[in-house]
RNA sequence: GGGUGAUUAGCUCAGCUGGUUAGAGCAUCUCGUUUACACCGAGAGGGUCGGGGGUUCGAAUCCCUCAUCACCCACCA
């Protein structure tokens, strides 16, 4: 068959992708292989596009399926996508704003089912996406974490640790972001470091003399309910016990001693706020402080900071109590200070440290084979260097926060009764038809939990689940545990850490073997890619520039061993001049292939000349190593050495040798039809699961039995 | 405060366990329009491998130290 003068990827990419999928490849299908080759894709959130870290772990991911099912082994690359509890309520809760609208006006079930029509028209879309990028995920087995079998198993985790034991309902001081309105968990929190002010302010202690306290946060003094200071400090011992007056308010406060109390920083003596610091409740807990709250979910002032303050700002009010303080003398000094300042990970909104009540997952004992599992090597990173940082954050985790005061997510299950019983059930959670009744009173006036669980709680389940857990299903047997993991490493704690707990804990078996932490993309000037900064670079774009082979190709050039990469357009170039490297050494080769009949290396062998043989050794040499470089997941090597040999040993070599010998009719004139024959088929073969679309349009033109998609990866000797 | 990584040609980066003239792509320059490809071919220039010490017969590669940058973790107000 002939081949068009030019390789369109535009033109010919979706129809090859097309066939494929026509013709069942992405199904899991044993050829002979070993071992199944199951991924599952970590699920691109329903709210938007993919981004360049999408691209480059995708193509990843694409590159190992397609090797692995050319190696004949049982493949299958499960897709989905991540509701993404937050960020997706923000998504749809700005696109009300727009309307000047809040989601309290649609009321918690409308809002849901207008979120829902958000994910029915992203989802396709970032689906698409993939297709686009060539990757063979089998779609039958299209997960998302909130589809219905999905949701059962999220109600069976959380009823599963609730009866063990490991969750708990609490009052404590958590993140809370008063935009997003809800609790985060420690990880969802990002720091900043920021230039601010200690304060230095003077309380009057009751019966003469005064103390000068330390702090960053001035507005929080109108929850005061202590001073304290530490006990070996002999500038304040004979003040311990005493009691402070609290400015402005003028309320009498104790100075306390403990421990926790650094002398060395500030002036050594600490204003105690229990109800908004995590360390002053600590404190507070210690001593029986009672804890003021002075600031509301919404980061204003409440009654309790008096009435010149209720209802404003909180930052507002620490302008205010700052002047006041200057007017009362009560201010001694600001000091220049930086410090790290938490802000939403997804409003970016400064998080304001609240007494709420939450649900907490133990994570003491629940970590515990998670370590072992990982210090065993059972469950493998590459790049190697992820392993201690995995184990220092297990060795060192707290408590998991898991509700968020949100409705886009799983609602928990967890029913309330007047009598002060919880009741936690999968049945009513699954059946709505069914009357919740309290398990100790008998009552049925039970109030459902409103609160949602954090996104995480369910994507944690996300290796298992999407293949049928807790159902004991065929697909659970044959596919899990799953070979492998691809992620970024910002992540690493968020998910991967949690899907290894979680794997053991509900199936006994370790999620994944391998996982591979691949490199993170800056932009040209080494900054984080980022939409709302304008710093991004859409790989549709790139696509619909190089076409997707080339994207994927350069992408992988540049990626090195999971070092971070500066992005830089040039391997994409050179990667689409590849391409056409390719289309046309293949269309020179056919051409000279014309009055060709296939004869085996045995019948050959004698007329083969020394260029011949060399090109062939050559030829498995470079199987061998691309096979020993995506055994190691060293895919830039892989990538080079391809490029190296077809462009400069095949082409700039062995077909200038061999077009002379065809052309003049030599006598070694077949010896080179084989050995041009040979070299390219293999090398569309290796070249395959970089560069799928140009490599399968070329081999469609061979006259060969099978797609190259399927057919058999090169043996080497 | 702890940790991790980076610093190699103008640019983006390779260089594994130390060993002859330090590599690639892009860019630059010279030559080449022989019927696959000018998105090509042949060739050239360009690096005291961040600074300073050390180990060694020999270091970009190992050790120490300094500097700069980046990222992660962290409840010192």
């Amino acid at each position: 068959m002939e081949m068009p003068k030019n390789f369109k990827p535009k033109e010919m990419e979706a129809g090859i992708y097309q066939s494929w999928a026509d013709n069942g490849y992405f199904k899991p299908v044993s050829r002979g292989g070993s071992k199944p080759f199951v991924v599952t894709i970590p699920p691109p959130n329903v709210t938007g596009v993919l981004h360049m870290g999408h691209a480059l772990n995708n193509t990843v991911q694409d590159v190992l399926v397609r090797w692995n099912r050319m190696k004949g082994n049982e493949t299958l690359w499960v897709p989905g996508t991540d509701h993404a509890g937050i960020a997706t309520q923000n998504k749809v809760e700005q696109k009300l704003a727009a309307k000047g609208k809040t989601r309290f006006d649609l009321g918690r079930e409308n809002f849901i089912k207008e979120t829902w029509k958000w994910k029915e028209e992203y989802e396709p879309r970032i689906l698409g996406q993939l297709k686009t990028m060539g990757c063979s995920c089998d779609w039958d087995h299209t997960r998302f974490t909130m589809d219905e079998g999905y949701s059962k198993a999220v109600i069976e985790t959380f009823v599963h640790y609730y009866e063990k034991g490991y969750l708990y309902r609490g009052n404590r001081i958590t993140n809370w972001c008063p935009r997003c309105g809800t609790s985060l968990s420690d990880l969802e929190v990002e720091h900043e470091e920021r230039q601010d002010n200690l304060w230095h302010i003077r309380y009057e202690i009751e019966g003469g003399g005064e103390i000068v306290v330390a702090t960053t946060r001035p507005e929080t003094m109108l929850g005061d309910t202590a001073i304290a200071v530490n006990p070996n400090d002999k500038r304040y011992k004979s003040v311990i016990g005493n009691f402070a007056i609290l400015p402005i308010l003028g309320r009498k406060i104790p100075i306390i001693a403990d421990d926790y109390v650094d002398a060395k920083f500030g002036t050594g003596a600490v204003k105690v706020t229990p109800a908004h610091d995590p360390n002053d409740f600590e404190i507070g807990e210690r001593h029986n402080l009672e804890k003021i709250v002075v600031i509301d979910l919404e980061g204003n002032m409440t009654p309790e900071a008096g009435e010149q303050f209720v209802g404003k700002d909180r930052y507002e009010v620490r302008e205010a109590i700052i002047i006041l303080l200057e007017e009362g003398k009560w201010l001694v000094k600001a000091e220049p200070h930086t410090h790290a300042v938490g802000h939403c990970y997804r409003c970016h909104t400064v998080i304001e440290p609240l007494l709420t009540l939450q649900w907490f997952v133990k994570m003491n004992e629940i970590v515990k084979p998670a370590i072992e599992v990982v210090r065993s090597g059972k469950v493998k990173f590459h790049p190697a260097k992820w392993t201690k940082v995995y184990l220092d954050w297990m060795d060192n985790i707290r408590d998991w926060c898991v509700s968020r005061q949100i409705w886009w997510g799983h609602q928990i299950p967890a029913w309330y009764c007047e009598c002060g019983e919880i009741t936690v059930s999968k049945e009513w959670a699954l059946d709505p038809k069914l009357t919740p009744k309290c398990h100790e009173c008998g009552s049925a006036k039970l109030k459902r939990d409103e609160d949602v669980l954090d996104t995480w709680f369910s994507s944690a389940l996300w290796p298992f689940a999407t293949l049928g857990w807790p159902e004991k299903t065929p697909d659970l047997s044959t596919f899990y545990p799953t070979s492998f993991l691809s992620t970024a490493r910002d992540i690493l704690y968020l998910w991967v850490a949690r899907m290894i707990f979680s794997g053991i804990e509900f199936t006994g078996q370790i999620p994944f073997e391998d996982v591979y932490i691949h490199a993170t993309v800056f932009n040209s000037e080494g900054k984080r890619m980022s939409k709302s900064l304008g710093t991004g670079v859409d790989p549709l774009v790139l696509i619909d520039k190089y076409g997707t082979d080339a994207t994927r190709f350069g992408l992988l050039w540049q990626v090195a061993q999971g070092q971070d990469m500066k992005f830089s357009e040039d391997s994409l170039l050179m990667s689409q001049r590849f391409v056409n490297k390719i289309w046309n050494a293949s269309k020179f080769t056919k051409m000279n292939l014309t009055d060709y009949k296939i004869v085996s290396r045995e019948t050959i062998e004698k007329e083969l000349t020394k260029e011949d043989k060399q090109i062939l050794a050559k030829l498995d040499k470079t199987s061998k190593e691309v096979d020993r470089y995506l055994n190691k997941y060293d895919f830039q090597h892989a990538v080079e050495l391809l490029y190296d040999f077809f462009w400069h040993d095949y082409c700039d070599l062995c077909i200038e040798d061999t077009k002379v010998r065809i052309r003049d009719n030599e006598s070694s004139k077949l010896a080179a039809q084989y050995t041009i024959h040979t070299v390219l088929l293999e090398s569309l073969k290796l070249l395959h699961p970089f560069m799928p679309f140009v490599t399968e349009s070329i081999w469609s033109t061979m006259d060969q039995d099978a797609a190259l998609i399927i057919s058999k990866w090169p043996e080497t000797k």
